[in-house]
DNA sequence: TGTATCGGACAGTCAAACGG
DNA sequence: CGTTTGACTGTCCGATACAT
């Protein structure tokens, strides 16, 4: 066409196609593609040459959906028993689905079941309305009608239903003012700099292009906020000061940590009952949300975290974070957005589970959301119609990328599901072929090491907290494996393995003290405190107490001590039962290796650690109440072998005084300024809090009720 | 009569599907 | 891995509407 000859300066050079001007595209004729061109001269209009549209993703499997249909019409028909043509001959009735795996068109593929696994696909029913339509004749996107009926109901279900929020978020009539809430205009910027900082790098949920925009109308007015951007605001508050130390929480703001957390905390939960977070569908307000819980992490129950986790998981769920949606139903930066909240969700969901105790339901081989793609925020931009592509160097998304493509892999493997999920086994990805040694994780090891970690920076915080953090999460994940095979294979097996166990502890140890003691990690610390190696650490004690003299003892020791000295323990004393069962276990296995030593005439050189134990030990007999008195050597956990620990819920780090909070209730005196309500009797609560080792059994049998 | 608007035919491009 | 297919983008003719 000579037109379209024309429109290229040669006909060899394809690249350096001239398009016509944006006037003429716009007004349908011939540009002559001077600049300016005839047509712009002529009407004295600015003449702009076009750029050529990135091209959108093609549509894919049309005609598979009509297959789709036609096989489902040809069922009926066979259903019925009436004579019919089939499309393909050779497709009797028993092979209704000659082109299996189908594709999300109708049937709900589970994502990567084993291949042992041939059970028929379901055809999936996307929802009671869809199934309506289809019942009742039409396919036809256009018959709207019942759509418009279904958003009449969920209109009606809004106009009904006004009090959701008083359900977790405490009983109250009126929606209260927050803008006396909010920080000065200065403080406001320089809590978004620490969210943006220290908080977002790793958690990644903000894109920080979009939500830049809401402080800065903050920063000018808090006076006419939207609910959802004051909820968002807050939970951006909140976990900025979530992430500084108490010293430099004061010299920052001149107010004590506490005290910020409190208002900001306050702030966020009545936003988040403005705005309906039970019943949300947006996608900032769930942010907002998760953000909150992550701002309680210290300091609440984590049996009662986990609760309101499931919460917010079931509201991702019934927005559809789960399901990587098909092309077009999201724009690309809100389908990305969308991924890494759902995987910021189920990871936070493991945590809270695996500190708690219970089995996790949620990282399982069933949702089909896939993980995010390893790009910088300003690379998804909200005009985009095509993904950017992933890097393969490092991005600002590198820490949340490893750590789901981590989950990823975990949620896949057959110890994950023995410890969770035993009746989804068959979901299992299972390799063909004996299991070399390193089992499932082998490949994972392999496969983040070399994707993501080896083009990382060390000097790179980021890139540090990543590798180390990656490195630290798969020793744990080997650890949990073995004690996953162990469970399964009598005694007299298991015995060899326990050098395996040991390997695994030592090295998360080791990894784990790279990152404590780095201080490039100075501003994510916050995070880090929510993973301190306690599996590691009962492993080690408990094998250093059974063979102090072991062949790895020396290196146990040397791991144990530089964790212990990198964590600096002493930070979390005001928390004293936790870090003074550590203190009691370390200290209780250094007892069994000192009279080991004693028997075999050798020198005793105490590690440093325990030096560090006793005078902590000393500072804390006066100032801790709480702490029962339960005795690792004497209660019988240290040295009655058979005996078990049923409730491992208590191995986390901190303590958890403010647990009721994220109800809507406050236990502090604070909160009663805000809430202008009487403070409920923090005393109650303090029971909950105790660590009583003493009444607790560990089954160090089987492990079964092991799970962190 | 001149000018602007816009439906739609047509051509080119290229990702997905196909086939050997 | 080359070929085919067809979804998508870009071009601009010519019918029509509107202003002068």
């Amino acid at each position: 066409m000579s037109s379209e000859q024309s429109a290229y300066t040669s006909s060899q050079t394809k690249q350096q196609r001239v398009l016509a001007c944006v006037l003429c595209q716009q007004r349908k004729v011939k540009c002559d593609r001077n600049f300016p061109c005839a047509n712009c001269t002529k009407s004295q209009a600015k003449c702009v040459p076009a750029t050529l549209l990135p091209r959108r993703r093609r549509r894919r499997f049309a005609e598979r959906e009509l297959l789709d249909q036609l096989r489902n019409y040809e069922h009926l028909l066979r259903q019925h028993n009436i004579d019919f043509e089939p499309l393909r001959k050779d497709s009797p009735s028993t092979k209704e689905s000659p082109d299996e795996p189908q594709d999300e068109h109708g049937v709900a593929e589970v994502s990567s079941p084993s291949s042992n696994l041939k059970s028929k696909p379901i055809p999936e029913v996307k929802s009671f309305w869809h199934a309506v339509r289809c019942r009742f004749g039409s396919d036809d996107e256009s018959d709207d009608y019942v759509d418009d009926f279904a958003q009449t109901v969920g209109r009606a279900m809004d106009k009904v239903y006004v009090n959701d929020g008083s359900l977790i978020l405490g009983l109250r009539q009126i929606p209260v003012d927050l803008s006396p809430l909010h920080p000065e205009p200065a403080q406001i910027l320089r809590l978004w700099q620490l969210f943006v900082d220290n908080v977002n790098p790793l958690l990644r949920v903000v894109h920080t292009p979009t939500v830049q925009g809401y402080v800065i109308e903050a920063v000018a007015s808090t006076k006419s906020m939207k609910p959802i951007t004051e909820a968002l605001m807050f939970s951006i508050y909140a976990t900025g000061i979530f992430s500084l130390s108490e010293e430099d929480c004061l010299s920052v703001f001149g107010t004590q940590k506490d005290e910020l957390m409190v208002k900001y905390q306050f702030g966020c939960q009545q936003a988040l009952a403005n705005c309906g977070v039970l019943r949300t569908s947006d996608r900032d307000c769930l942010t907002a949300f998760y953000l909150y819980l992550i701002s309680f992490n210290h300091t609440t129950d984590p049996r009662a975290l986990s609760s309101i986790s499931a919460i917010a998981i079931r509201i991702a769920q019934r927005m559809k974070l789960d399901k990587d949606s098909p092309d077009g139903d999201y724009s690309v930066l809100e389908a990305e957005m969308r991924r890494r909240l759902w995987w910021a969700l189920v990871l936070f969901d493991l945590h809270i589970s695996q500190v708690a105790g219970e089995k996790n339901k949620t990282l399982m081989p069933t949702f089909t959301c896939r993980i995010p793609l390893n790009v910088n925020d300003a690379e998804l931009r909200p005009e985009m119609k095509d993904e950017p592509l992933a890097h393969d160097q490092p991005t600002e998304a590198i820490y949340a990328v490893v750590r789901s493509a981590i989950g990823d892999h975990m949620r896949h493997t057959v110890f994950n599901l023995a410890y969770n999920a035993p009746e989804l086994a068959p979901f299992a990805r299972v390799r063909d072929g004996p299991s070399p040694e390193g089992g499932e994780l082998m490949e994972l090891e392999r496969l983040i090491e070399h994707k993501y970690l080896r083009f990382c920076n060390p000097e790179n915080p980021l890139h540090f907290v990543a590798t180390w953090e990656a490195r630290t999460n798969i020793a744990k994940c080997r650890l949990m494996e073995d004690y996953s095979i162990q469970a399964k294979s009598s005694p007299a097996d298991s015995y060899g393995r326990l050098d395996n166990a040991v390997v695994h502890s030592i090295r998360m140890l080791e990894c784990d003290t790279q990152l404590m003691a780095s201080p490039l990690i100075k501003g994510f610390r916050w995070m880090l405190y929510f993973n301190f190696p306690f599996p590691a650490y009962i492993h080690l004690v408990k094998c250093l107490e059974k063979s102090p003299r072991s062949e790895h003892a020396e290196r146990a020791w040397r791991a144990l001590n530089a964790n212990f000295l990198a964590w600096d323990i002493s930070h979390f004393h005001k928390n004293g039962t936790f870090f003074t069962q550590v203190c009691k276990m370390v200290l209780g296995a250094w007892s069994y290796r000192e009279t080991a030593l004693i028997q075999a005439g050798e020198m005793i050189v105490p590690p440093p650690c325990v030096g560090r134990i006793l005078e902590l030990l000393s500072i804390s007999q006066d100032v801790d109440p709480r702490d029962g008195g339960s005795d690792w050597m004497t209660d019988g956990v240290a040295g009655g072998g058979g005996e078990g620990m049923d409730d491992l819920y208590h191995m986390m780090p901190l303590g958890f005084e403010n647990n009721s909070f994220p109800l809507g209730q406050g236990g502090s005196d604070l909160y009663a300024d805000f809430a202008n309500v009487a403070p409920v009797d923090a005393g109650l609560d303090s029971n909950m809090n105790r660590l009583d080792w003493a009444a607790s059994t560990i089954d160090w049998g089987v492990g079964q009720r092991t799970t962190w």
